[in-house]
DNA sequence: ATCGCGCCCCGCCAGG
DNA sequence: GGCCTGGCGGGGCGCG
C-alpha cells in the first residue's frame, strides 16, 4: 500500500466546479464535500476541486448569499473534470454566456470529462455538449428541457446518467450519488464506500419519487463476480448460500468473498440483504401483496425477518413504508 | 429473554 | 520479493 510514500503518489484529479449566477447553493457544496472525502489508503485526498465563476467575479446563489472565488474560466482549461452546478430553474431559459460555452466546449474538446448536477444540464446542453446523447436533469424541469433541447435523449427517471465522458445527474441531492459514482469509476468501490461513510450519506431519502430507487449501484463491467450477482438477483426469492455463489463462479469461498468485496465494496451477505430490501421496497410500493408474501418473494423467509432488516436498513417498518408511498403518489 | 447453532466475514498465513 | 489463491479460525450476527 504505502510502501513508497509521497514520491509515487499520483497527482490529484483536477476538478473545476462552475458556478453561474443563481447557482444552486447545495450543488456548490456537493463536489467539494464528496470528492474531498475520497482518500487513498494513506488518507491523501484524491481530488482537488476549484470553484470557478466567469471572470472570477462573485455570483449570487439560490440561497441569496454571494459566492466569491479566486478562479475564472481558466480553471476549466486546467481541469480533468468540469462540473456544472445547477442554476435556479427559472433561469434555465436564459442563453448561456458565449464565453462559458467556449470554455466548456474547449474543455470537452481536449478530452476533459464534463459533468452536470441538477439544472446544470441546461448549461451543458446549451453548449451543445449533450446533442444526441443520453442525459438527465431535475424532473421538475424536464418538460422545459425537452422543449429547449429536443436533440438530447433525456431520461428524467434516473438518478444520473453516465455516458462516458459526459455525465448528468438529477435534482440536487442526486449530485451526491453522481459524485460517488465518479469516485467509484475512478478509484473503485472501496474508496467510494469509504467516502460515502465519511459523508454519512443516508441509505434512504424519505419521500416520493419511488421510481428512482430502481437505479442503484452501477456494476463494474470487468468484474469476475458479476455473473454471480446477476444469478443471485434472478434467484433472490430463494435461499442463497455463499458457497453456492462461489462454486458458480468457480472460485473458493475465500477468493470469492475477497473479490466480491473489492468489486462491489461490500461483502456478499450485506450486498444480498441490500438487494432483498430493495426488492421488498419495490413490492411494497407497486403491489398490494401482504407483508408476509412480500417477505417470501424478496427472500426473507418471514415477515419478522423483513421487518428486522427494514428497521436496520431504513428505520421504517414495511407497513409504514408502504403507507408513505401510497400517500405520496 | 436466553442460548445454541449455523453461516458469514475477514485477518492471517502458507503455498504456488 | 510481489501477487494471487485458498484453508483456517475466531468473532459476530441472525434465527429458531
Amino acid at each position: 500500500m504505502c510502501k513508497n510514500p509521497a514520491m509515487s503518489r499520483s497527482p490529484r484529479h483536477r476538478v473545476a466546479l462552475l458556478a453561474l449566477d443563481g447557482v444552486v447553493a447545495f450543488d456548490l457544496g456537493t463536489p467539494p464535500q464528496v470528492l474531498g472525502a475520497a482518500r487513498d489508503e494513506a488518507g491523501h485526498q484524491l481530488y482537488e476541486v476549484r470553484v470557478a465563476t466567469p471572470g472570477a467575479t462573485p455570483v449570487v446563489s439560490s440561497a441569496g448569499f454571494t459566492v466569491a472565488t479566486e478562479h475564472g474560466l481558466e480553471a476549466l482549461a486546467w481541469a480533468d473534470t468540469v462540473v456544472v452546478a445547477g442554476i435556479e430553474g427559472d433561469r434555465t431559459d436564459v442563453p448561456v454566456d458565449p464565453e462559458v460555452v467556449g470554455a466548456l466546449r474547449s474543455a470537452a474538446g481536449r478530452g476533459a470529462r464534463t459533468v452536470s448536477i441538477c439544472t446544470g444540464a441546461f448549461v451543458l446542453a446549451g453548449a451543445g455538449l449533450l446533442d444526441g446523447r443520453p442525459a438527465t436533469t431535475h424532473w421538475y424541469w424536464a418538460t422545459r428541457f425537452r422543449r429547449m433541447y429536443p436533440q438530447v435523449l433525456l431520461d428524467p427517471d434516473v438518478l444520473f446518467v453516465d455516458d462516458g465522458d459526459v455525465l448528468t445527474s438529477a435534482g440536487v441531492a442526486a449530485g451526491v450519488d453522481l459524485c460517488l459514482h465518479l469516485v467509484r469509476a475512478d478509484h473503485g468501490a472501496a474508496v467510494a464506500n469509504r467516502a460515502a461513510r465519511r459523508c454519512v450519506v443516508p441509505p434512504w431519502r424519505a419521500g416520493g419519487q419511488s421510481q428512482y430507487i430502481e437505479h442503484h449501484v452501477p456494476a463494474q463491467p470487468d468484474s469476475s463476480t458479476a455473473p454471480a450477482r446477476a444469478w443471485a438477483l434472478a434467484h433472490l426469492d430463494q435461499p442463497l448460500e455463499l458457497a453456492e455463489l462461489a462454486r458458480r463462479s468457480s472460485m473458493s469461498v475465500r477468493t470469492f468473498t475477497r473479490r466480491f468485496r473489492d468489486e462491489t465494496g461490500e461483502s456478499p451477505g450485506r450486498w444480498l440483504t441490500q438487494q432483498r430490501v430493495d426488492r421488498a421496497r419495490h413490492l411494497l410500493e407497486t403491489t398490494d401483496l401482504p407483508v408476509d408474501s412480500v417477505a417470501r418473494h424478496s427472500g426473507f423467509g418471514t415477515a419478522a425477518a423483513l421487518r428486522a432488516q427494514m428497521a436496520t436498513a431504513l428505520g421504517v417498518p414495511p407497513s409504514a413504508y408502504r403507507a408513505t408511498f401510497r400517500a405520496a403518489v
